[in-house]
DNA sequence: CATGAATGAGTGTTCATTCAT
DNA sequence: CATGAATGAACACTCATTCAT
């Protein structure tokens, strides 16, 4: 598995071949055939991985904070201190989003769409609540949501291009950033 | 060219072989081959015809503008524009930027990071000039050209899944949040 | 055995894997390993077995009969009976006479060819006392026997492409055939 | 196309690979893909091409003749002469309606059943018109057409074990058998 | 300017076989 | 007596690339 990731992130996922992969754990193509039922089965677990590894990297970074100011500069940090860490993963979920499709172009993956709103939820939830209670200023939920999510996913593409990318201050620029456009 | 990008954005680059790619324009593989000397040079300039489309279309949406928060509300608004009216070109960019890699996973393009830092290097001029100027406040440049490109980009993805998305409104919403962040 | 016997009947030889067949046992690919040294064993038991079975059905459906058009008659219809009662196991010999082949093309089993003399020699036996007390006409026993075994072991190719082939019928028709054609 | 005939009569269909046949052909396994769309339309054809050619060489050989008994016998000995001549053709098309199946075991022919309902129908049609005219006794055609047709096709193996068997008194018992089991 | 023919390298996949446990 | 793990060799199939025409 972590072979998979580590394979996806350094060579692509085409390149990724299952030779690639058994290569770096040290088996042959036909031993990884052995403990996955075909490399669509392969690439669909590496995504659950990788996404329930981010989940619990949030849960135990995201302490309750007072108030939603508060609240969203830790999300933005906790979140994009996730990318720093596991810059690999992050690439690897993109890499598999954009480039693991069927013939028809579509999404092999099963939950693709519904992913979008789910991410978006608990950022809306911040600012709704930041707006009720005064802390926030007027604006648009959805669209500020999808702006700060959008500046945190933008780190995997770019990690591809620009690999020494200084995530710390990246972090704080862009707490600086959205405290500023929510703030009354 | 437009059979090509069709075919990127329709089948993903995995799959978009010569073949693909010459069915599409009524022609054989090889005939493919006798315009490009190579598919890796085909996607090059893919990459080109792309990005100098997408110059176009702003070059002749974007009038002058008498200071920089007005250049960069235009600019918010033209690139809104341009997503929506060219989704394909958008999601063909992101897929080479992603899976254009040789066996190293370095990216095939030329320009490697240059493709990020040109399509910054506008925004960062005109929030450069701004504060100068006094219009705007302190901020990184860079940091706030990559959050405004990321929530122009993210309309593409955002689109499939919320297809009545109002953006209009979001051009508008997006302006006002970029305003709010930029302010003195 | 058996479970080897249903897998080559129902999804062919070259399909009918260890995995296949160990699967319908409720076994291991390894465990059939276990019982026997390899797959040409297997198949060539499977041979053995069926063989067998057949000579246990015909030993008890044919009884003696006072002559040779009677016993003639009773050869065929337990013969056709055989087949029809035991439809896979025809299938099955069918599949491995013509698809157990080395790389060379000739089969596998062991004694191949004398399998061919051997079963025409009891129905030879049969036309010739025929002939020798004037019940059948004049004819050549070897070409009259190799006919209606071949009748006989058409059934097998038969039941592959018309699998509701009415074998009663088919026994009837066949025995009053040869009963006009070895006739006086 | 001659070159894939001649591999699955030497080596047995499931042998009989692209390499195998390319190599035969003195291509590489590649360029055989290239003039057939996959392995199952190659084996398609090859049973169109055999029974192309088994029509044409019956077609030349079988002059007309004035009453069905006449027929009766022409068809046979050209028969007889054909499956001696093309002994490969024969084994080629048992083989494939034997062994090419689909992982249910059902044959991937798309005639399914009508290539041995088809090889049937001239036989049929002689001993049909042959009963009407009341040159032919009652018998129920479909058993006696196939009887016909497996003591011919029986020739095919029987050359392998008794490699000189007289063909021309072979084929004059057979007609003399047939013609005492149709006669009136 | 374009194509048909051909190929070598590579892919995912299957499978009989081995072996330590 | 049985299995899980692993493998090498094979297979059908794809594709970028070459080349004569």
């Amino acid at each position: 598995m972590d072979c998979a990731i580590e394979a996806i992130a350094q060579v692509g996922l085409a390149k990724a071949s299952l030779t690639e992969i058994g290569k770096r754990a040290g088996l042959s193509k036909a031993a990884v055939f052995y403990h996955f039922s075909g490399r669509d089965e392969l690439i669909g677990e590496v995504v659950v991985t990788v996404l329930q590894r981010g989940a619990e990297y949030m849960a135990t970074r995201m302490p309750e904070r007072p108030t939603p100011p508060e609240e969203l500069r830790a999300y933005i940090e906790a979140n994009v201190g996730y990318v720093a860490a596991h810059r690999d993963d992050v690439k690897v979920l993109v890499a598999i989003a954009v480039g693991f499709t069927d013939e028809n172009g579509e999404s092999k993956l099963r939950g693709d769409a519904s992913v979008y709103e789910t991410s978006l939820a608990p950022l809306r939830d911040i600012l709704s609540r930041g707006q009720a209670d005064g802390h926030f200023g007027e604006f648009d939920t959805r669209t500020t949501a999808m702006t700060i999510r959008a500046a945190i996913d933008a780190i995997g593409p770019q990690l591809t291009a620009v690999p020494d990318l200084d995530l710390a201050a990246y972090a704080r620029d862009l707490a600086a950033l959205f405290e500023r456009a929510t703030a009354r």
